[in-house]
RNA sequence: CGGGAUGUGGCGCAGCUUGGUAGCGCAUUCGCUUUGGGAGCGAAGGGUCGCAGGUUCAAAUCCUGUCAUCCCGACCA
């Protein structure tokens, strides 16, 4: 097909619009991809609907490919089926809500594993129809508090999420695996970089659960990678590398000292080090002890928990929240403090905790044989030497130090490193969730009911143009990969006259017929502002028919390289189709 | 929801301090020249200065209120 810019619905800018900060939205707007229309709210123009289209090819195929069966649900939904689950509350602002002429309550769905379900439910009923998976490619409405970074982040997206059902635990790990592999092969055929990480499944339940992010520094998700190995992760998720317990014996007694004024760990530490005790003391010797309360989902009182780490650490309340789930975790407030008078604040130690049956859940590093120095309990005292093992026994560890730069990757090569990523795939296990909100069953060979496992999985179509952009471009533009660009080739005719035009019509005619899509540069303006428009535009490959024609050779220019060839008339097709279909 | 910034032709901006009825660049239209890296000259069209009050002989400009947008944070299957 040639699509030719004489005609073509597309208006370049040659400055940044001022509302855009990051690299894909700058371009996709200047380009003439895209234009805003609403906060978190794009129009797709020509140039970015070739582009989004193509990339919901490559998903359509891949799940295809991998057993999956395309259907739509409508993007406006009654408020029953999430009234069901509870996530007509849950989603709270999140969602679009809307009332009919009927006073009725609709919304506009933010993910459809209601309408999954119910859909399943209401044609299968045996064993023999299961597994199945499903998925749409459909628009989704968040009302999200910030939409930001243009495409990236907004309140209208198209997303592909798929659900897989079956019988047993087993098939549902095999239907993750499927769907895992897929999403390898989606992301590897559009050239992302992206690395897989392991996930807290958030506010959907459900075990096993990984994310793929594609590395970008405009990402808003920050994860942690080993510098050395194939290590990924997201932070939450991140396992400190247990120290190896150390003997009891030997060491040193534990002593009480008075501390004055040290209610934090720095000005514990200068007055330990100016208390002549024999040996230099750092934040790292000190064990910290922080309280926080803890609720079970549905209950209403709080229970305390203590959580002892390194005093070099800061306490990182998004990996507690994780380690905790579905416990809801807070702060404790001075009131509490005025409630239980053996906390003393500043000077909490061990003891106290444990005398009073405070659960204390340490840092892995915390270990057998480690000594501390730590709150003594009463106000200006810390003890020094306080032996884990010895002198105090955790209730168990818990992750929630905050990860650093330099600390030791979890599967011992390397150390880690932040980095940020675009999520753009997530994949789970939802488990039975939602086949118990709606008694998903299936009769077995036995003739009694089993309760189907789903798992759910996700792309953010129309986020990948974004994220593929943010990876793909330099000063001059965009740089799309192989056939996910508006075109196969950009033929820019760079010439006024009779000839060159006519060789120029006839290159594309020549490269549509070998079956290329072709962007043909068919405008009568300057050739400077042509080559311009070629490499903000970003098809990977650009052909110039100008003054070489003449004798009889064409350019060859790749986008991302730079590199230009010259190429006789003769062979441009037999030239283009090689480097295209590779 | 907290913090910051900004609202002036389609886009990007100046003008506001010190009120006098709106300007520049890009884009668009026409003419001539030009034609391998965003051309030159000449002409033209296009703006209730976010909105509402107020002060004043006079408001883009000063005052009050309000709305909106963007950025940072909180939040975010």
């Amino acid at each position: 097909m040639i699509t030719r810019m004489s005609s073509l619905f597309l208006r370049t800018l040659r400055e940044d619009p001022a509302d855009a900060e990051v690299p894909s939205h700058r371009l996709l707007v200047r380009a003439g991809y895209v234009r805003r229309v609403a906060p978190g709210g794009f129009s797709w123009l020509p140039l970015g609907l070739k582009v989004l289209r193509n990339i919901e090819r490559v998903v359509r195929e891949e799940m295809d490919a991998m057993g999956g069966q395309e259907i739509q649900f409508p993007a406006l939904l009654p408020r029953e089926p999430y009234e069901a689950t509870g996530r007509w509350t849950e989603y709270g602002d999140n969602i679009f809500r809307l009332k009919d002429r009927k006073n009725a309550d609709y919304l506009l769905g933010p993910t459809h594993e209601e309408l999954f379900t119910l859909t399943v439910k209401g044609e299968y009923t045996s064993y023999k129809d299961y597994p199945v998976v499903l998925y749409q490619i459909q628009t989704k409405y968040r009302d999200e508090a910030r939409p930001r970074a243009g495409i990236l982040r907004g309140r209208e997206f198209l997303m592909k999420d798929s659900y897989s059902f079956d019988l047993s635990d087993d098939g549902l790990a095999d239907s993750y695996q499927k769907h895992r592999d897929a999403y390898i092969k989606i992301f590897d055929r559009l050239g992302l970089k992206y690395v897989i990480v392991s996930a807290t499944s958030g506010a959907m339940g459900g075990s096993a659960s990984e994310e793929f992010l594609a590395e970008a520094e405009t990402g808003e998700d920050t994860f942690v990678r080993s510098t050395e190995s194939g290590y990924a992760a997201n932070v939450e998720a991140v396992v400190t590398p247990v120290p190896a317990a150390q003997p009891v014996d030997g060491k040193p007694a534990a002593q009480v000292h008075h501390t004055p004024g040290t209610p934090t760990i720095e000005t514990l530490v200068t007055f330990l080090n100016k208390a002549d005790l024999g040996r230099e003391f750092t934040a790292a010797d000190t064990l910290k002890n922080v309280l926080l309360k803890t609720r079970a989902p549905g209950a209403d009182k709080w229970e305390l928990l203590a959580v002892g780490l390194p005093g070099d650490r800061e306490v990182d309340m998004k990996r507690i929240e994780a380690a905790l789930e579905p416990r809801e975790v807070a702060i404790l407030e001075e009131a509490d403090f005025a409630a239980h008078s053996f906390l003393v604040k500043g000077y909490i130690g061990p003891k106290a905790l444990q005398d009073n049956g405070v659960t204390y859940l340490v840092d892995p590093r915390v270990v057998t044989g480690t000594a501390w120095v730590t709150g003594a309990d009463k106000a200006d005292h810390h003890v020094v030497d306080l032996v884990c093992g010895r002198d105090f026994t955790p209730d168990g560890t818990i992750e929630a130090a905050e990860v650093r730069e330099g600390d030791a990757s979890p599967d011992g090569k390397g150390t880690l490193v932040a980095a940020r990523g675009i999520e753009i795939g997530h994949i789970f296990q939802l488990g039975r969730k939602y086949a118990d909100a709606f008694s998903l069953d299936a009769l077995g060979a036995d003739s009694k009911p089993i309760r189907i496992t789903m798992g759910s999985y996700g792309i953010g179509v129309s986020r990948l143009v974004a994220a593929i952009a943010e990876q793909s471009y330099d000063d001059h533009g965009l740089i799309w990969p192989r056939g996910i660009g508006p075109a196969d080739v950009h033929v820019v005719i760079a010439g006024k006259t009779d000839e060159i035009r006519a060789g120029g019509e006839q290159v594309a005619a020549d490269l549509d017929a070998a079956g290329l899509t072709v962007l043909l540069d068919d405008r009568t303006a300057m050739p400077g502002v042509k080559f311009a428009d070629a490499d903000l535009i970003g098809v990977p490959t650009i052909v110039v028919v100008g003054r070489g024609l003449a004798n009889g050779v064409v350019e060859v220019k790749d986008r991302r390289s730079g590199e230009r060839t010259e190429v006789a008339v003769g062979d441009v097709v037999a030239h283009l189709t090689e480097l295209v279909r590779g």
